[in-house]
DNA sequence: CGGATTTGACCAGCGC
DNA sequence: GCGCTGGTCAAATCCG
């Protein structure tokens, strides 16, 4: 609160200033020019003090709004499972697949599984069986208790197996393991491809990587970098960043695989964005059989028929594609998203910026670890304003006008809910990101 | 000196 | 089977 430090200092330097000016002055003369003074400050003091309590209060209220909603959201998120479990299962028996529905990057499609059980007796041998499978690269729907949520890598972590990166001459035993896996799958691991305009090297999305390789891709002449995660020894993540072509100033990164370890905050929003983005991709091309390009109309929440289907989930300006196997989603942030009014500018992506998701707090905005805000996250068209170009902390350039934030109607946290509800993906994602957000509520609210 | 980066070589998958 | 391409390895090099 700078400016409440600021008055009492201010008041100091006035007494110091009048004190040596009445030295020869009456006493009284002093005396009242003093207590004038010191009630003008009081007065001035009180004001400002009102003012700060205002604030509080307003600052209250929208956090006992966020926490109420996240309540709320908790309440239909349990419900919404529950309903779903029945239904899952009847799915489940109808397709003849495994009760564990595998929404991963790249690894354990239900077919997959299907094989990876059939190797089973083999895998048993060295103890990786099944859970080696999963390793951090899936967000999965367990019936189980012991079920982790979705594109929560924190908590994936302490129940995957801890598997140490093998070096040198035991990477070729290892790669060879894996490589019996998507030997048998046809479908090889999702991957989300991130346009974005940026001048750096890199996009900065609060990870750490080692770049491992260099090459010239048919079709560009600029170079595609190929990092890997190097949070973890045994992170499985690897991006690969190129230049597009036809724009120089577009970075394309493309990222592979979940984290399966604990995350900074600056770099949660981008791994829960494209591990949600990866989740949808991979709903998404099960709704449409699979094949290649469900496109944005998919991605808007329809199927390929035109029809709604329960994937309100909104990624505009993004398209599918499964080009050699690789089912691709690509999120497209350099052109301006037609729902998103105040984020028109084209962005330059910096996710490490996120560390301090209450930096607009001031301003009553409220800013969600998307880099989006919550004034916009329940405002009119909720569900097509949360995932966006507004989505994973988006910095602008030039800066854009943050938004005033509006008090949600009823209606609004209502289809919000409701959109929220029907999407098990979204869900998650938004559940990992309030989480945080909440967390950092208090944080703040602590440091303050 | 240790870690990160560079870069040529190698390997696997895919299409013809 | 062969060539092309993407992806990875690992020795050499760079850098703090």
């Amino acid at each position: 609160m700078e400016s409440t430090s600021g008055i009492p200092l201010h008041g100091i330097k006035m007494i110091k200033e009048e004190k040596p000016s009445t030295k020869s002055s009456a006493d009284e003369e002093v005396a009242l020019d003093l207590e004038n003074i010191k009630d003008d400050q009081l007065k001035s003091a009180k004001a400002k003090m009102s003012a700060v309590r205002e604030e509080n209060e307003k600052l209250k209220l929208v956090l006992s709004k966020i926490t109420k909603d996240y309540q709320l959201l908790q309440m239909h998120f349990k419900k919404s499972v529950q309903q779903e479990l029945p239904m899952k299962s009847a799915r489940h028996k109808e397709e003849e697949e495994p009760e564990l529905v595998y929404l991963s990057l790249g690894r354990c499609g239900s077919s997959e599984l299907k094989k990876a059980d059939s190797n089973s007796k083999v895998r048993k041998e060295d103890g990786k069986v099944g859970q080696g499978l999963a390793l951090g690269l899936d967000c999965r729907f367990d019936p189980s208790p012991n079920s982790s949520p979705p594109n929560n890598f924190n908590e994936s972590m302490d129940e995957e197996p801890t598997e140490t990166r093998p070096h040198k001459k035991s990477l070729m035993t290892a790669r060879s393991e894996d490589d019996d896996v998507s030997q048998q799958n046809p479908m090889k691991k999702a991957r989300v491809s991130v346009r974005a305009i940026c001048n750096a090297p890199t996009m900065n999305d609060g990870c750490q990587w080692r770049k491992y390789g260099q090459k010239i891709a048919k079709g560009n002449p600029c170079p595609r970098a190929y990092y890997r995660c190097t949070v973890s020894p045994s992170c499985p993540v690897r991006k690969h960043v190129q230049r597009c072509a036809e724009d120089m100033a577009v970075l394309v990164t493309t990222y592979e695989g979940t984290h399966n370890h604990p995350l900074p905050m600056s770099a949660t929003a981008m791994a829960s964005t494209t591990s949600a983005a990866a989740s949808m991709l991979k709903s998404a091309l099960s709704t449409s059989n699979g094949t290649t390009a469900s496109t944005a109309a998919g991605l808007h929440g329809l199927s390929n028929t035109g029809v709604p289907t329960r994937q309100p989930f909104y990624f505009p300006n993004s398209t599918i594609s499964t080009s050699q196997s690789h089912p691709t989603i690509t999120l497209d942030l350099t052109a301006p998203a037609t729902t998103t009014s105040h984020l028109q500018a084209r962005s330059c992506l910096d996710f490490s910026s996120l560390s301090s998701p209450f930096s607009s707090f001031k301003s009553n905005t409220l800013q969600t670890p998307w880099g989006g805000n919550y004034g916009t996250l329940l405002s009119n068209n909720a569900t097509k304003h949360v995932i966006g170009s507004t989505y994973s902390g988006i910095r602008q350039v030039p800066h854009h006008q943050e938004p005033a934030y509006q008090q949600p109607s009823r209606e609004t946290i209502a289809a919000a809910t409701k959109a929220i509800a029907a999407n098990p993906t979204f869900r998650s994602a938004l559940a990992a990101a309030i989480t945080s957000f909440v967390g950092n509520v208090g944080e703040n609210r602590n440091s303050v």
